[in-house]
DNA sequence: GTCTAAGATTGGCATAGACCAATTTGGTTT
DNA sequence: AAACCAAATTGGTCTATGCCAATCTTAGAC
């Protein structure tokens, strides 16, 4: 098999990001094309594919940099304030409203198309890092409110506490995407960066679809995790990879 | 927000994507840059994220088409031969032995590094089409045969049979990942096209670690679906999106 | 008809460079 | 010391171009 040159170059600047701390800064692209007797643009193809990966990040006007390690992020019928555990977690409600359901939408949520369905976009957050884009939708009869989900940032809290229901089950998608500029801005990441789109249908005791979310979270930054059965306590415990 | 005008493009091709059928022929990379007056870099850029999605195909000396909608993965507990139902699935073994463990794996698997571990390593398709490609590692003590695992192509099922082993829990890690030249080889894909990881941990009922897998999936082909809490029936259905 | 070889077509890879935008730096002014 | 401004630095985008590799087409030989 044919291997570009640029994928050598990736390989190169690889063993120098394993062997460096998190914030070292790389030489520039000018330095680096020289270095390796190449041209800028071969040098920023293996460094694009670095940051598409989440081993470095690169900030215009100031360098190249190794990035921290990627996050973990649980998600077993938990809501996100409980996902991250004692990280500081943070959720801003952007959108909140009723509109009418689109084909996907109605579909999904077992309504007509047409009828009242609440939409709740939020962006999450770790610190000050923005790292997922939520656009939940629910039946309008279960509709929140801002107050409620304010409170604890749990909008399966907030369907307990309001009308009583409690979700039992869910199904989760997970595929790639590319950010849109859209979601390149509200991510604080590029254009094109490989994202994680996950889509959750949850319901509840009766098998009512109570909330269809489309989740998208950065790429490089995250990792999904789905647990099926509960493990017995006593077991030698996995260790890091 | 600053728009990068390769986007642009991608938006034009977009639609024009969205009304053909799938394996339509679009312009050359050279008329296209032509038509859109720009240089064919740019235009390249634009083809290279519709590919990246799984909207086109491209083939060298051919030209490019519109692709065919993504598959879904189901993997519930299931084997691969189960996730896809009635489809052509098929599965071929490119390695089988044993090995020591390195540390990650016998980190995941609860051995000590050096343990002897067996490795299976297969190439999953559809029809044709190669979709995965699964690298699996069992304790030493729980190595099936190549005739076992030909039988049904269920791993699990040779466990139960072989072992009296049933797999009862499982936590599965998904991210991203860009192609390296031997996944794009395996995968019939290019290098640096984004794919789906995902790692498997998977116990029996005493909590004991009994394969640690990792899968490769062509992000442009697949969804991983991860379902918790089974659906009563008799609720209406959600409809495609 | 079938096979073969040469040429044309098309996407793949790489180069060199121009200009823009964000950031930092360092000197000047207040 | 603080505020400000201009220059240098660094990554971001786009152009124009050349050659390579895979594929298809066509013409010719048998």
């Amino acid at each position: 098999m044919r291997v570009p040159k640029y994928y050598t170059y990736k390989l190169r600047l690889l063993s120098f990001i394993d062997g460096a701390a998190a914030g070292t800064m790389l030489p520039t692209e000018r330095e680096l094309a020289e270095e390796f007797g190449t041209s800028r643009t071969t040098v920023r193809q293996a460094l694009a594919e670095l940051v598409a990966e989440g081993r470095l990040d690169r900030v215009q006007g100031r360098g190249t940099f190794v990035a921290a390690p990627k996050l973990v992020h649980v998600r077993q019928l938990t809501s996100f304030s409980e996902d991250l555990g004692d990280r500081d977690t943070r959720s801003e409600l952007i959108g909140l409203g009723d509109e009418p359901a689109d084909a996907a939408t109605a579909g999904h949520l077992g309504l007509e198309p047409g009828a009242t369905v609440q939409r709740i976009e939020r962006v999450r957050r770790v610190g000050d890092e923005p790292l997922a884009h939520e656009t939940a939708r629910l039946p309008g009869a279960l509709a929140v409110t801002a107050d409620e989900l304010a409170v604890t940032g749990s909008l399966y809290r907030a369907l307990r506490d309001r009308h009583g229901v409690s979700i039992c089950g869910a199904d989760d998608e997970v595929e790639t995407a590319l950010a849109t500029p859209d979601e390149a801005r509200l991510l604080g990441t590029e254009v094109g960066q490989p994202l994680l789109v996950v889509h959750r249908t949850a319901w509840d005791a009766s098998g009512r679809t109570v909330e269809w979310t489309r989740s998208v979270f950065r790429g490089d930054r995250f990792r999904f995790q789905a647990r099926v059965g509960s493990r017995p306590a006593g077991d030698r415990a996995p260790a890091a990879g």
